[in-house]
DNA sequence: AAATGTGCCAACCGCGACACG
DNA sequence: ACGTGTCGCGGTTGGCACATT
């Protein structure tokens, strides 16, 4: 017997999601929270399979992916996390808050992978590509991994002494790094030490984040909104950043997303009004 | 202006892991 | 221990946008 398909392939739809589809699917989210993923799409009434909901859900429009391309800090930490982890997007997202591991991975295979292949480095080992072929080769690779930029202890990549990393202020991509994120890259990187237990605990068996993160559910993140709007603290999932995407996305309606059902009561409901009139009338 | 090439990213597919009866 | 259902992961692809010829 053939293993069953995910879902029912008659009526289920397929390809790009429309922003009607998606403005169910976030309202179902944010009404019921996360359950079930195959009884989303009866749910919620979307012509979907569960897997391409959780799929859109978790890499488009959860409220606290952070959008546009990687920093250079989030990069130098991927190739990092590569190194020692392998292709485990799952994993390396999992320490990169507000990154999905299908980011991290289209990144990898468009921009970080050519990158290193520049610069000399194999990007499946991070050892340097013509190791074998000329050892006179090999200073000059080396020197590339200096500009990789990984403390002496932590990465299979880094060849070069403590004292040749800390008068190397060279980074990753050199031209447009300014001394201030070097600093806040190693200081990242720095992070990581294979001799620590505790942290090579933590790459075995735990995805704490490495930066920070909050990823609640969404409508425990709604509180923060409201508490947001009167003290002006930027720190929760649901961020100003994350509430203008929001609001910008798809052209939504704001109440098309029954966010009414979030509040507790009728002031709740009041200040994050007031909130949604204030940024549309930027 | 049209044709072709290239890069990028959202979404799909198939498999393995895990939970549960 | 086994079968079945569900979920999550990683590899791959389709198609759009932009660049180049």
């Amino acid at each position: 017997m053939g293993r069953q398909p995910c879902c029912d392939k008659l009526g289920v739809k397929k390809g790009p999601w429309t922003a009607e589809e998606d403005k169910k699917l976030i309202n179902f989210i944010l009404t019921n929270g996360q359950c079930c993923w195959r009884a989303v799409p009866k749910l919620a009434g979307l012509r979907r399979c569960g897997k391409s909901c959780r799929l859109r859900w978790t890499n488009y429009l959860r409220p606290d992916l952070k959008r546009g391309l990687l920093s250079e800090a989030e990069e130098k930490l991927v190739i990092d996390l590569h190194a020692r982890l392998g292709n485990r997007w799952s994993k390396i997202a999992a320490r990169l808050p507000g990154r999905t591991d299908n980011e991290i991975k289209n990144h990898w295979n468009t921009h970080i992978k050519k990158k290193l292949l520049k610069m000399g480095i194999d990007p499946i080992t991070h050892e340097p590509l013509n190791k074998e072929e000329n050892p006179a080769d090999q200073n000059k690779n080396n020197d590339h991994q200096l500009e990789v930029v990984v403390p002496e202890s932590t990465s299979v990549t880094a060849a070069a002494t403590s004292s040749e990393l800390e008068n190397s202020s060279t980074s990753f991509s050199s031209a447009s790094s300014s001394e201030n994120s070097y600093n806040e890259s190693k200081l990242v990187l720095d992070t990581f030490n294979e001799n620590d237990p505790l942290l090579n605990n933590l790459l075995e068996s735990d995805d704490t984040p490495l930066i920070d993160s909050s990823w609640e559910l969404p409508i425990k993140s709604f509180d923060n909104i409201i508490n947001n709007s009167n003290s002006h603290k930027t720190s929760s999932s649901w961020d100003d950043e994350s509430f203008n995407w929001l609001l910008d996305c798809q052209d939504f309606e704001i109440h098309d997303f029954g966010f009414d059902n979030c509040f507790n009561n009728d002031v709740e409901l009041e200040v994050f009004n007031t909130k949604y009139d204030m940024e549309n009338k930027k």
